[in-house]
DNA sequence: CTTCACGCCTTAATCGGTTAACTGCCGATC
DNA sequence: GATCGGCAGTTAACCGATTAAGGCGTGAAG
C-alpha cells in the first residue's frame, strides 16, 4: 500500500468529423458518408477522407452516434449467480467465449453484470435499455415461469433466451435437446446391463432441469428400469457429495448414476472412491458437460459433450440478426452427445 | 430449428426530459439539475419533477449526457484467452464477480471483451476509449516488457493493472505478494523435511511466474534445498500431467511439487496416482489458488488460498477511485495463505 | 433609496454525429 | 431545346442531456 503512482488527466481533444470535415474541405455530412460507406460521396474524396481520418487516428464517437438514433453497438447479459456458485461451472466463460467471438466480430461489445439474483438482472436489462447502452440482451438461467420473460417481453428489448421454447414465451429461443441426450444416456447404460440408475440434478426451478428430470423419468419408464428419486443440488461440490453419498447409501443403492454438470460428478466420483467402490467396476458415473475437470481425473468421466463455444455463438450470432431486423427463428444447437470414457462399465454381477 | 417466434420493434418513445419539463411546467434545465441533486431547484420543485420522473418511467439517455461530457459510467476489461484455455480457470469468473460487485454498487457497467491476443486487448481499450464508451480499463495477465502498459499511458486511460508494480509502469498497481507466499509454501515443505521440491509453473512470459520462478529459486538457496528446474505449462490439465510426468520420471524425482495453478495440481494428482504413488505418503503437492475442484479430489489438495473476489473488488474500487480523480495509491492485498489439507506430508524415509 | 447577494429559474449554446431536404451540374431522353 | 434523372455535395434541423450566462424578485446591508 505504498506504491504512488499518478495518472494525468487526458490532456489532448478528440478529432471529430468536423475537423477531418474542414482539412478535406469538404462537410461533415461528406465525411460521416464517407466513413459509413453511405452512397453521394465520389471515390477520390472518400479515398481522401478515409486518409485524413487514418492520419488523425479518428475514433467515432458513440455516444453521439448513438443520441442520432444509430445503434448501441453491444448487447447486454446479465448473469446471476450467488457468490459461491461463481467460478464453479466452466460452463459460462465458455458460453461468454462463444458470444464474444461473433460479437467482436461484428465491433459490437458485451455488457456484462453479474447479479445476485433474477430482479436485479432485469433491472440491469431495464437500465441499459432505456439507456440506449445496448440493442439487444442475452437471457440465461431460464426458470419456470420466468418473470423476466413477460417483463422483457414488455419491454421491447430483442433478446434470445438460452433455453427451451417452451419457457421462452414470445422471446427467440436458442436451445439443445437434453432430453434426447438423456434418453441416449439411459439407452447406453440399460444396454450395458443397468436397472437402477440414480440422478443428481441442477437446480429445481431451472426450465432444463425440468426437461432432463421428466426425460429421465419418461426413459426409466421406456427401458423398465427402476425409478429412483432425483436428487437435486446447487451444482456444487459440496451438495454433490452429499447427494452421492445419500444415493449410495440407500437401500436400493444404484449402478449408476447420471450428473447434471461436471462438478458435481468428480465430487461424486471422490466419495465413491471413500466408501470403498471402484469405478467403473462398482459404480458408473457419467457427467454432464465434457470440460478438462472430466478428463482430468481417474478414471476420466463418461460425459455428455457438446460445443459451449458454438452454442453460444449461435446465440449471439442469432441475437444479431434479430436486432438488424433480420426475419429470425429460434435456433436448435445439436444435442448433447454422449462420449463414453472411463467411468461406465457393465454393473457388477451381483 | 422449426420454431418460429418474432419480436416487434419497440413502438414507445422513451420519455425525456424534455417531456417531464412541459408536463411540470419548468425548463429542461431545472429538470436536469432536480434530477441530478444540483442546487438552483427549490424542494417544491424538485420533488413535483421526482414524482413525474417517477412516473412516466423516466431513464437517463446515457449517450446524450456522454455526448455533454459526462462519464461514460463504464469501465472496460478485455481479456485475453486462447479458446482453449477459457473456462479452465475459476480465476477470472471469480475475479469478475469481485469487480462487478463494486462497479454494480457504484452503477458503473464492465464492458467485456474476449480476444485472442493481447494486441486485439488493446485494440478494444483504444477503442472503448475513443468512442467514449469507458471511463476506465482493467489490466490483467500482465507480461513483462507488456506493450499494453506504456500504450495505454499514452492514451492517458485510467487504468489499473492487475499484477506487481514492477511492471505497471505509471499505471496503478493493484497486487499481491506472490513471493511471500512462495517463501511460506518453501518453509512448510522443507520443515517438512522436504529436499527436492519441484515446481509446475505457468507461462514464462507473465510478470507473476517470473516473481513467482525467482522466489522458488530464492527459496530453495535460502533453505538449502536442491534446485531442481521449473517446468513452465499454459495452465491447461494436459500440459500440467505432461510436466508433472516428466518431473516424477526424472533421476532426481522431487518429494513434492508446487503448481501454479490448480488445474495443473490436479492433473499432477492423476499423474501420480497413475504412476503408482500415493499422496501424500510418497509425494507430496501444493496448488495455487483455492476452488471447489481442489476440494472435491482425493486427497484434497493443499493450496495457496487468497480471496479472489475480494481481488477483484479492491481492484474495481481503486479505479473508481482513479477515475472520479481521487488521489490513489497502488493497493497491495494480502498474500496468499497457505492453507494445508491431505495432499502434503513428511517425504518417505527413502 | 440604492446596492448587493442570493435563491430560483430561464434562454442559449454545445457535445459529435445522423437524417432529411435541397441545390447545382452533367448527360441522356423525347 | 426543354425535361428528366441521378450523382456529388450542401445546409439545416435534430437527438437528449449538460454547462454557461443571465434575468428577476426578495430581503438585508449600507
Amino acid at each position: 500500500m505504498e506504491q504512488v503512482s499518478q495518472q494525468q488527466s487526458p490532456p489532448a481533444k478528440r478529432p471529430t468529423i468536423a475537423d477531418i470535415a474542414k482539412i478535406v474541405g469538404v462537410s461533415k455530412v461528406s465525411v460521416s458518408n464517407a466513413l459509413n460507406g453511405q452512397p453521394g460521396v465520389s471515390d477520390a474524396t472518400r479515398a481522401k477522407i478515409a486518409a485524413v481520418a487514418e492520419e488523425l487516428g479518428f475514433v467515432r464517437n458513440s455516444a453521439a452516434r448513438a443520441l442520432s438514433g444509430a445503434k448501441a453497438a453491444a448487447v447486454g447479459l446479465a448473469l446471476c449467480r450467488p457468490a459461491r456458485m461463481l467460478g464453479t461451472e466452466p460452463f459460462f466463460m465458455e458460453l461468454i467465449g462463444g458470444i464474444e467471438k461473433v460479437l467482436s466480430d461484428a465491433s459490437y461489445s458485451l455488457a456484462l453484470q453479474v447479479v445476485s439474483d433474477h430482479e436485479r438482472g432485469l433491472e440491469a436489462y431495464r437500465r441499459w435499455w432505456g439507456e440506449r447502452h445496448i440493442d439487444g440482451a442475452i437471457l440465461v438461467d431460464l426458470r419456470r415461469d420466468d418473470a423476466r420473460v413477460p417483463a422483457l417481453e414488455e419491454m421491447g428489448l430483442p433478446t434470445v433466451v438460452i433455453g427451451h421454447p417452451s419457457g421462452s414465451g414470445r422471446l427467440t429461443p436458442v436451445w439443445s435437446d437434453d432430453a434426447a441426450a438423456v434418453r441416449e444416456t439411459m439407452e447406453y447404460l440399460a444396454a450395458l446391463g443397468h436397472r437402477r440408475v440414480g440422478r443428481v440434478a441442477g437446480l429445481t426451478g431451472l426450465v432444463h432441469t425440468a426437461i432432463r428430470d421428466e426425460a429421465f423419468t419418461a426413459a426409466c419408464a421406456d427401458l423398465g428400469l427402476d425409478a429412483l428419486p432425483t436428487v437435486h443440488t446447487d451444482y456444487t461440490g459440496e451438495e454433490g457429495a452429499r447427494a452421492t453419498r445419500r444415493l449410495l447409501l440407500s437401500p436400493t443403492r444404484p449402478t449408476a448414476i447420471l450428473y447434471d454438470n461436471d462438478i458435481t460428478a468428480v465430487a461424486g466420483l471422490s466419495v465413491a472412491q471413500e466408501l470403498g467402490l471402484s469405478v467403473p467396476r462398482d459404480l458408473s458415473l457419467v457427467a454432464w458437460d465434457d470440460s478438462p475437470l472430466v478428463q482430468v481425473v481417474r478414471p476420466p468421466l463418461t460425459a455428455l459433450t457438446r460445443d459451449i463455444h458454438a452454442y453460444g455463438a449461435h446465440a449471439a450470432r442469432t441475437l444479431l440478426d434479430l436486432v438488424a431486423g433480420r426475419p429470425v427463428d429460434g435456433y436448435e444447437d445439436l444435442a448433447p452427445q454422449l462420449t463414453p470414457r472411463g467411468s461406465t462399465a457393465a454393473p457388477p454381477a451381483d
